[in-house]
RNA sequence: GGUCCCGUGGUGAAGUCUGGAGUUCACGCCGGCCUGUCAAGCCGGAGGUCGCGGGUUCAAAUCCCGUCGGGACCGCCA
């Protein structure tokens, strides 16, 4: 019915007798016989001119036929990726007639109130965004599967309708036909059953799996996603690294053409003294600075006898921060756990101006030494804001990686994306025995490091632009661990 | 379970606080003109139970109460 897709004509096809299908995207008439229809499928645009008298509407279906030639001088489009050439001499088949759309299929729709949307899905979908979103996420899935495959992972699949389990989520129940009064439960998660598979000696087992969960809802939150589920025998932890960040390196090449070098390894002791959040963001610098050393015998009080002092440096902001700006964000500080937070803009030494170096309700509070110090330690220069904490060790990096993200951080979407594993979490919040609060389940390995007493896991996380995106960790399987 | 916001021709908004004739803007739609446009241009036209119900008022899109629908957030989310 059609010898090639509306998209993919390009000047190598001048001279051609080319048949293509697809929908009406837009009617230009110019008079009595002259009129361009731009004719749509998934593959693009095709411009085609055409004699007016032809009817022709929005979304009307045709099948034209007509000779591939090139555009007269000055009527090149170079936003169309078929824009050298248009369809001429064209026969016009209507496939199929159309009312007017409610809404326009192009990316105004965007615009338009998601239930509206809702209500006319094919249209919806019709539109080149949605059809790009259909495409990536197959081949998103394909590509997992694929390297699930080349590395010896079996796709099982679990079953959906099973017991209710007590942990987690809400589930979707399912009334029972057989035994009216008891209900199925829909899977939260897809690990039932899995462990069986290992114990049965399946030895790699991976699903594409379906999670259904009755939470509310929230703007990135559905009732139903998909994970990516796996499970491995007789490993260790860098076997498991090895096998994930091959998925995600490949489903990463399938959706951005792009395929990174590797994904990196950072402690979650290093994640905070860095970045001060366990998820970090790794798209910006602005690390934090350790600045204990800096003020070790400080005669400064908010600052003496601190058990971290740390400080970030947004380059070039001094001018943009006036002191209401200032106040607010020492209010969100505190807010967040601080005792306080210091600012310091960075300003000329010399002629007319602060000797430190710094301008700040504090500087007068710093020695000669520790001004300079603190300027050569966060390598500081003319114009940039430096603000620092001083507090315990947690408080002092959870609060300066807030604000680290909140002053620095890039739009969510902006690549590229930057992945690191987040390995050997603290497992609780208090290094006190008697205090121990566990923060991850029960069934991660354990192992207990010597001086000073603390519990780190096996488990590892892997992150993405600030959102975990993926997490796990080494079972107990051994007898006497 | 809770807090807040929004419902106005087919679409998106303004009008609501401070009541006074269904008023306005952009897009779309219909008709006319137009031979190189490309989110074409110019001229004209049609199209609305202001979500629904009740109340206040001489008068309600506008104020009050209720209700339905949608959204954001909190709780919740192994």
């Amino acid at each position: 019915m059609r010898t090639h897709l509306c998209g993919e004509l390009r000047s190598a096809n001048i001279g051609e007798t080319v048949s293509v299908c697809g929908w009406v995207a837009r009617r230009r008439e110019h008079g009595e016989h002259l009129a361009f229809v731009d004719l749509r499928d998934y593959s693009g645009i095709i411009q085609c001119v055409v004699d007016n008298d032809v009817d022709v509407r929005s979304e009307y279906v045709l099948r034209i036929t007509g000779v591939v030639r090139q555009r007269p001088d000055g009527t090149i489009n170079d936003s169309l990726p078929t824009g050298q050439v248009e369809l001429g001499e064209c026969q016009v088949e209507v496939l199929r007639k159309a009312e007017a759309p409610p809404f326009p299929i192009d990316s105004r729709a965007d615009d338009v109130d998601e239930m509206v949307r809702l209500q006319h899905r094919y249209l919806d979908l019709r539109r080149d965004r949605m059809q790009k979103n259909l495409r990536i996420r197959a081949a998103i899935n394909s590509s997992i599967r694929g390297a699930m495959d080349s590395q010896g992972f079996v796709e099982v699949e679990t079953p959906m309708l099973v017991p209710s389990t007590p942990e987690g989520a809400r589930e979707f129940l399912v009334p029972s036909r057989k035994e009216p009064g008891s209900f199925y439960a829909l899977p939260q998660s897809p690990q039932l059953f899995k462990q069986l598979l290992m114990v049965a000696g399946v030895d790699r087992y991976y699903q594409m799996a379906r999670c259904l969960r009755d939470e509310d809802l929230r703007a990135d939150r559905q009732y139903e996603f998909m994970q990516l589920d796996m499970e491995m025998s007789f490993v260790e932890q860098d076997d498991v690294l090895a096998a994930v960040s091959e998925a995600v390196l490949s489903a990463t090449e399938a959706a951005t053409g792009d395929r990174p070098q590797s994904i990196e390894r950072i402690t979650w002791h290093d994640a905070m003294e860095r970045f001060g959040i366990d998820k970090p963001d790794l798209r910006f610098g602005m690390e934090l600075v350790d600045l204990t050393d800096v003020f070790a015998s400080t005669g400064f009080k908010a600052f003496a006898g601190a058990e971290s002092i740390k400080g970030i440096r947004v380059p070039g902001a001094a001018g943009d921060y006036g002191r209401n700006k200032l106040d607010k964000l020492t209010d969100h500080a505190k807010s967040l756990g601080a005792k306080g937070l210091v600012w310091m803009k960075v300003v000329d030494v010399g002629e007319g101006s602060e000797a430190s170096g710094f301008e700040s309700p504090v500087a007068k509070f710093l020695s000669a030494e520790e001004a300079a110090a603190l300027r050569s330690t966060m390598e500081a220069e003319t114009g940039d804001l430096v603000l620092i904490v001083a507090d315990e060790w947690m408080t002092t990096c959870e609060v300066l990686g807030t604000l680290r993200n909140d002053l620095g951080r890039p739009p969510v979407h902006e690549g590229p994306y930057h992945f690191v594993w987040v390995v050997r979490p603290r497992l609780a919040a208090s290094c006190v025995p008697s205090a121990w609060d566990l923060r991850r389940r029960s069934g991660t390995e354990v192992r207990v490091l010597p001086e000073p007493i603390r519990l780190r896991g096996t488990a590892a996380r892997r992150v993405r632009s600030r959102s975990r995106s993926s997490g796990g960790d080494l079972g107990r399987r051994r007898e006497h661990p």
